[in-house]
DNA sequence: CGCCAACTTGATAACATTCAATGTAGGTGG
DNA sequence: CCACCTACATTGAATGTTATCAAGTTGGCG
């Protein structure tokens, strides 16, 4: 029941077949900084903005490289993240259907960005795309309004990254999973993991053999249930909470 | 002579004694979100905005409370921060000259600031501020901007936190203050450090003891020099870079 | 059915924290 | 003006959480 649930959560991949994109039909027009757009509007939008599948582990965009282009998510998960000249990895987040990946850079993008599962992104030329929002202060408000909540959310990584436990950091991950997927309208029950325990690790500041052994913890002290290594069945949400906020 | 130019950075505390506020003789306004404002409106902008002091080691805003001002630093510097229930605190940013503080929450402050030194700030009615920025373009671009820098500022201490060693987040810090000091137009041999060993721990995600450790190993190392406790003088600032980046 | 990547588990080690004591500087009052 | 007081900073020793190194195990997929 509840597996059943989830399943549907994760479709067959069947990408978008148009070569025109059709910014009215788009399931994630609601959700992303199109929703500034007025709908009379919407086809001068199509005009600068090309679906793009991408299958999982397949690479956006690359730190560094010169930005032409700007993304909003159509479906699918990705992973944003910067690295350090020895390898070293900081996942700075986790991306799904709406959100918005080039708010933050001068001419190129300062981070990478990979799907974690098969996804589709609208691409958008990045010049026609600054005078499409240059016309449409809507737009522009919601673009700040989402660099603004992106901004609140690192702050609280900080928090998490500078002080909290590996136990209060994966607390922390599992309810901003819940929360997100109570926010989209399904129950926070059951959570599917689209990415490896690695990523986890990298987005965490932990190691993978870290937040293994801590997710085993938390499983034995009954607070979750594994099914497989990807699906977590959330037994006692207020502990994990608790768990999250340092108030144990 | 070093220390001459340094004193001037910290010039005795001389507050804006107008009862009105002058936005055209702001002496922080083309750095700030108010260079966005034409200047035909600054009289408008002149009628929601008031200057107030703050002695160093002031608090400003708390987190939580409800939001009904924005500010902007006028003079002096700040640290923002959060607290975990138990005390544990992140120091999310020191702000300075220029620097806005509001840029996210929804309702109410996402998080608290306290005067390192002695500071000035502009008050500006939330409300009134808002309806401004409407009727401004470009000053609402300005606000995306400013927040879209911070959003990758955030980034690059997510990196900090979660993947540098103690040493490179010392190089790191120490490399954003030179930094920041060359874009002001000052040299970045001399850093006057306004805030206190813990603050920088805590900004740094580590410990007071941690923090004056490290700082003591490149101090003999030669890498700076020290003149008392909040002056840093920089001695091999490619060696700085090189550590920062973890490239040691 | 078997392979390979991902995951788990265990033993050891390291870096940073914690606890504790001492040192130093700025500010206040006698 | 100096001594004292309090904050802040430094240094040392012991501890601990998490990383590292090293096997094994699982499970998804061809």
């Amino acid at each position: 029941m509840v597996v059943t649930a989830i399943q549907e959560v994760r479709p067959a991949f069947v990408p978008f077949q148009e070569k025109t994109q059709n910014c009215r039909n788009c399931p994630a027009r609601r959700k992303s900084v199109c929703a500034g757009a007025p709908v009379d509007e919407l086809d001068r939008l199509a005009g600068f903005a090309s679906p793009q599948q991408l299958m999982a582990g397949e690479t956006l965009i690359h730190e560094g490289d010169e930005a032409s282009h700007f993304f909003t998510i159509t479906a699918g998960s990705m992973k944003i993240y910067k690295l350090l000249p020895d390898g070293r990895r900081q996942v700075t987040g986790f991306l799904f259907q709406g959100d918005f990946l080039g708010l933050a850079f001068d001419g190129s993008y300062t981070y990478s960005a990979e799907a974690l599962t098969d996804t589709t992104v609208c691409r958008l030329a990045k010049r026609q795309f600054e005078n499409f929002v240059d016309d449409h202060p809507a737009m522009e408000r919601r673009l700040r309004a989402m660099a603004s909540n992106e901004l609140a959310a690192a702050q609280d990584q900080m928090v998490l990254l500078g002080r909290k436990t590996a136990l209060e950091r994966l607390a922390s991950f599992l309810l901003g999973l819940i929360r997100r997927q109570e926010r989209l309208g399904r129950d926070g029950k059951a959570i599917r993991l689209t990415m490896t325990r690695n990523d986890i690790a990298d987005y965490l500041g932990l190691t993978t053999e870290t937040v293994s052994r801590t997710l085993t913890g938390v499983r034995n002290q009954g607070v979750i249930a594994l099914d497989g290594t990807t699906l977590v069945l959330v037994r006692d949400r207020a502990r994990i909470e608790a768990i999250a906020q340092g108030s144990c």
